[in-house]
DNA sequence: GGGATCGATACCTGTGAGGTATCGATCCCC
DNA sequence: GGGGATCGATACCTCACAGGTATCGATCCC
């Protein structure tokens, strides 16, 4: 089987439409229409129900989209990889989310940059579940994940830190009186709902609660007194001064994991992995 | 990056040899020459060093043999688990060392069959290291696997059982006079060395120590009084009556896993671990 | 029933994968 | 040190197939 057909598959399976699967890919309709059915011939397989109205996947049909989009990743992780291996100075490419975690990323930056094998550390900041694609398709060495939130799934991980959460509320709110509250106390505040947050694929889910993509959105709905949020306690060192934050007893803890691929081998994120768990 | 460019560059890597890259092929010499050239041009990366005697690795070229070799088994997966998904009844494919578990993947496979939604599982066994592979490149779907000699990494796993080590000796040896003994004890015996095993790539360590394939030569040479072995417990069931065993008390527990490949979705899967983790 | 939508088919074209023959560099060895 | 062996690169040819355009045939909608 050839990357090209995975690649012609996996936008078909995703468009359900031939002619739009087509435009993504920049060739006409007739030619993918082709290699789906040559690809399904030499499989012996069919991938794909189509009538002139509507295309569905088979069963065997989703296990390839599934299974072809983790080769596709795969295929791209080693084509990145091997770019930046040849760069002169190739670095380390560090993933996480916008707004998390930054005490302890700004501790492992440091002394990690103290050792002296350290290389350049590029920090990126992405959305909500996109790390676990940029550390399978190549764009990231390693990453920082928050469990329960983030999926480990298929990754190597070492756990750095666990804490509890807090619930983030308009400064003057009246739970803030309280030594700490309960997670039944803030799911159903009146006029102050928990946010949404869109799902990998960029969906949210349906339900009541303001949709956010970042923490800045989330705190400036907080401060306006449209929602409520529970958030770890490290959020603390960068709370605007119009929110305020009292423990939730019964929250989940979050921890805090450093993760990679498991088949690397490079010197230098075996070194960044040690630091870390030194911290 | 086509994955046909990619299988040309892991030949040629493997073997440091176009020709013989190009016999394993089934292609021409000239063409495999020109399509590493057009890689490395693709790429602008230099992946090999080639004088007129000798083929050898650049700094790259080591990274896309190894993130390429993840590819390859990657699209592998999904080509064999398509077709596997399409066979009218899909069964599930449970691969393990040859002479482990014995005891255990029977209670598994008995207390699976009782399932109502139970399928066919297909029992593989296979030699030391290659379950990983087979999970990888789509072979199986789950595998048992036992910790600290396997390696887990890059699946799903869930402990079912650990075990503690027997010293494997000769019936009327003098060591199984007393009622345990210490990994010093087993290490230097005189004319009795433990053996060596193949790693992954099938490549024996240097060193003293006969080299085995399987408990089946492994039995032999010790009954031959050649060779002594330190054996998880569970052997004690199917051990050969010329032998003898007397547990080890300082050597490392056995943990026996059940692993699969951490995208898998396939509801079979999924009553067979939770089967196991019952157990 | 006419038009719109959409995948399949027919047919053409050019790129490029793969073949054979040969070159040029390096090593080996008498 | 020169002749032969080894091995990757180059030159050149051919044909399979990826991809294009035009069009068909089935289905749905008004």
């Amino acid at each position: 089987m050839e990357s090209r057909e995975l690649r012609y598959f996996v936008a078909v399976a995703e468009e359900l439409h031939f002619g739009r699967a087509a435009e993504r890919l920049g060739i006409a309709q007739p030619p993918l229409s082709r290699a789906i059915q040559q690809l399904e011939r030499r499989l012996g397989v069919d991938l794909l129900e189509r009538t002139s109205r509507a295309v569905t996947l088979t069963e065997a049909g989703s296990v390839l989209l599934r299974e072809g989009r983790a080769a596709l990743d795969a295929v791209e992780a080693a084509d990145r990889r091997t770019r930046r291996a040849a760069k002169p100075h190739p670095g380390l490419v560090l993933v996480t989310k916008a707004g998390s975690a930054g005490e302890l990323l700004a501790r492992l930056l440091d002394a990690y940059a103290a050792d002296p094998s350290a290389v350049t550390v590029d920090v990126q900041l992405c959305g909500v579940g996109e790390q676990e694609r940029m550390l399978r398709d190549g764009r990231a060495d390693v990453a920082l994940l928050h469990l329960p939130f983030d999926s480990t799934l298929g990754f190597d991980t070492e756990e750095l830190h666990t804490e509890n959460q807090l619930a983030i509320l308009p400064r003057g709110h009246e739970l803030l009186s309280r030594p700490h509250v309960k997670m039944a106390d803030v799911t159903d505040l009146p006029g102050l709902p928990l946010p949404r947050w869109p799902d990998r694929v960029g969906v949210y889910t349906d339900g009541p609660g303001p949709k956010v993509r970042d923490t800045a959105q989330l705190y400036q709905l907080i401060a306006l007194g449209r929602a409520a949020a529970v958030l770890p306690e490290s959020c603390r060192t960068h709370l605007r001064s119009d929110l305020a934050a009292v423990p939730v007893l019964d929250a989940p803890k979050v921890t805090t994991v450093i993760a990679w691929p498991p088949h690397s081998r490079s010197q230098a994120l075996a070194a960044l992995v040690r630091t870390a768990t030194l911290l």
